[in-house]
DNA sequence: TTCAACACGTGAACC
DNA sequence: TGGTTCACGTGTTGA
């Protein structure tokens, strides 16, 4: 029972229990009331939050807060991976190159490598070309297209023909050199307003995460 | 300034104010202190949420909720999306066929069509010719290898021109159109509604993850 | 008993 | 001025 200290508060300051009252206690009631319609619509919320996140158990609305807070995030960081860093193409182009793991089999290295360009006719077969003429084995390529420009993904693993640790810097290598036959036959067309990065060449060592 | 309104109620109760008292004001403050450290947990939590949304105005509470309730529903479903993107060719032949939305834009569909088959030269320019030839637009396009095999993923808007009713069976239709022509060229007769399936026997695929 | 979590009403501040 | 949002202290309930 809630108990309505504004009496002993009148009285002490000498206020008049009145029309004023009146006019006083109306205001406190309708402003009782948006409070609760406040309370009730977050409340509201957080009840369609607990059933978005995964988890069965009745939740503390602080815990329930912070698991929201790390849902978020891993959706992020996986939205983030697969639609920047795997499939969709950028209008940079790109070759990227990195080691995923040193154990996959006897000494072989898995590398994944990306290259981002401009769309040609030539350029798929220049890739398999180029990939033909590398120490590695293809064990899944994937293609995207997005509005003219491709992104072509491998995941490649070395065949231990020769020196593994190069295995990275020559298949950057393979892969620069499509680019730069991309920019070469694409000199005369510029289509663009402001002069568009050729080639961003990064490479991320993985092997350091693991031992 | 917080008005103490237990002299009132003590008095009204005919409570001691004592020792008692003292008790009760002291159980009191520490309730009070217990339920302002819930209180900053909360706001903690809801300020990193502030931090994580993509807005950077300052919001209400209630809207900073329904905010990060419609995020987390948009990126559960493109990170879905995404972890369907990963698709391995299998070895069987198969055209799916799916609408996603129907609200993307002003009664246009989202479709996601997807083929897989053996590889041959004039794949590509066979699935562009039939993908032209459909009243829809490519929003997405991926293509991915595997040892010979191809399984090519489609997200298709339609343009509105034709019926959206059978949009879905007339993508179905061009693409088994396609797998025919696989089948034809390879002197195999099929059947004539459902996607053949066709086992992959010819050769051990080098790719496995072992080697 | 104490503790943790919740809803409630209220004062204050800001349009 | 009302209207709205926030923080605060308190009553209550269940472990």
């Amino acid at each position: 029972m809630p108990v309505n200290q504004s009496f002993a508060l009148d009285g002490e300051k000498g206020k008049k229990i009145g029309v004023s009252g009146a006019k006083t206690v109306a205001a406190l009631k309708s402003h009782s009331e948006a409070e609760r319609r406040r309370r009730d619509r977050i409340n509201a919320h957080l009840e369609s939050l607990r059933g978005l996140v995964p988890s069965k158990e009745k939740m503390d609305k602080a815990t329930l807060l912070a698991e929201v807070i790390s849902q978020v995030k891993q959706l992020k960081t996986t939205a983030k991976q697969a639609s920047e860093g795997l499939h969709v193409p950028m209008d940079t182009d790109d070759v990227e190159v990195e080691m995923l793991e040193n154990n996959v089999g006897h000494g072989s290295l898995l590398l994944r490598a990306s290259i981002c360009c401009e769309y040609r006719p030539e350029l798929l077969s220049d890739l398999r070309q180029a990939i033909d003429d590398l120490p590695v084995h293809v064990m899944k390529c994937e293609i995207s297209t997005l509005g003219g420009r491709v992104k072509s993904v491998f995941l490649l693993t070395t065949t231990g023909e020769g020196n593994n640790g190069n295995a990275v810097s020559s298949v950057r290598a393979a892969l620069c050199n499509i680019l730069e036959k991309v920019s070469a036959s694409a000199d005369y067309a510029q289509p663009l307003f402001f002069p568009r990065k050729r080639q961003r060449v990064s490479y991320v060592d993985s092997s350091c995460l693991s031992s």
